[in-house]
DNA sequence: AAATCTGCTTGCATGCAACAACTAAAGTGT
DNA sequence: ACACTTTAGTTGTTGCATGCAAGCAGATTT
C-alpha cells in the first residue's frame, strides 16, 4: 500500500493541508512506535519522557517544577512524577528555592549530565543514520521550519483551548 | 525561559541533530497536549486514534486489518478494536474478501466519509491558522521534507528493531 | 495567629497500545 | 476426504503515560 492519490505533491492550500496533516500523523505514530521499541526506559530506569526535563535542566538551569510543565507543556502533576523518577536515579537533585520554600529547583547532577550526555550521542547516531542522504542545506531547512511549526503551534494553542474544536455533527 | 545556549542556530553537524531532536520532541509534546485538548472522542464515540484509520481506507480504499496494521505502525489487535468501533458506529463496513474468507476488507461508508470530510476540515482550518504567515514556498517545502523525513524514519526502524539502543551505562 | 493562597505531591480514572490466548478459515500432505 | 499446520482476525489482560482533583505544607495577608 504505497500513498498513492493524495500523497504525492500539492495541488492548492487545501490539498497541502491535508498532506502536511498526514505527515503529521504519520510521524506521530513513527514516534510512538519508536518509543516502544527503543524499551520503556533506560538501564537507569529513566522514563523516557524524563529526559525532555533533564534536556531542559541542563539548557534552561534549575527550575521549578511549574515552570517545567510550562516549558514543556505537561501537567504539574506530571512532572512532579517524573522528576521524582530522576531523583530517585540520581540524575537530578531537588535545591530549596531561595525565594519560596515550597517550591523546589530541581537542577541536574553530574550523573545527570552524564546520563543525558549519553543519551544526545545516542540519539544523534541514529539521527544522522535517519538524515544520512540530505543535504546539509535541507537539514537545516527541516530543523528551521521545524522549529516554526513548533512554535506557531505553540501560538496557536489558546484558541483551542476554548474553541475545542466540536468536530463532527450526528450523533451516534 | 526562553531558549538560549543551544537553540540558536547550528554550527555542525551534530548541534544541528540536538536542534532537531529537540524540536521532534517539541513537537510531539505539542500534538500530545493537542489531542487532549480536542477531546479524546468525537460524538459519536471514536477513539481518536481511529480516524487515522478511516484516513487509510478513504485515500487508500477498502483494505484488510493486517494491511492497515502494517501502514499504520500498529498492532492488528489495536487495528481490530478500533475498527470494530468504527464498524459500530457505522462510519467503516466490512466487506467479504472475495480472496479469502477469514479476512474482511474495511471500506468506509458514506457516512464515515461525511465524518471525515468534517474533522478534515477543522484539521485544515487549524493547520491554515497555523501556518497562516507562512509563504507557499514555505509551506510545501515543510511538507515534502517532512514527508522525507517520515519516509526515512521508517526506513530506518529494522535498524531500531534490534540494536534496540543501550543507552548509557552505570547501573543506578 | 487565622484565613487564604500557592507550589507540589498523590490517588483515581482514562486512553491507548502490546502480548497472549482463542476462533475460524485456508492450505498441505497422505 | 481427513487430519495437521498456517494464517487472519478477535477478545481478554496488562501496563504505561497522562490529566483531573483532592490533599498537604510552606508562604502571605490582615
Amino acid at each position: 500500500m504505497a500513498p498513492n492519490s493524495s500523497a504525492i505533491r500539492p495541488k492548492d492550500e487545501l490539498d497541502l493541508a491535508d498532506q502536511l496533516s498526514h505527515e503529521l500523523v504519520r510521524f506521530v505514530r513513527l514516534i510512538t512506535k519508536a518509543k516502544t521499541q527503543v524499551a520503556a526506559q533506560g538501564p537507569d530506569g529513566i522514563e523516557r519522557a524524563a529526559y525532555a526535563i533533564l534536556f531542559c535542566l541542563i539548557h534552561e538551569g534549575p527550575q521549578r517544577t511549574s515552570k517545567l510543565a510550562e516549558y514543556l507543556h505537561s501537567e504539574i502533576s506530571t512532572i512532579s512524577r517524573q522528576s521524582s523518577a530522576l531523583v530517585q536515579h540520581g540524575l537530578v537533585e531537588r535545591q530549596a528555592d531561595p525565594e519560596d520554600g515550597r517550591a523546589c529547583l530541581l537542577a541536574p547532577t553530574g550523573e545527570g549530565l552524564r546520563v543525558f550526555e549519553e543519551n544526545r550521542k545516542q540519539r544523534n547516531v541514529w539521527l544522522a543514520g535517519v538524515l544520512g542522504n540530505w543535504t546539509q542545506e535541507d537539514r537545516e531547512t527541516l530543523n528551521e521550519l521545524f522549529g516554526r511549526l513548533n512554535t506557531d503551534i505553540e501560538n496557536n494553542f489558546p484558541d483551542m483551548g476554548d474553541t475545542t474544536v466540536p468536530q463532527q455533527s450526528k450523533g451516534a
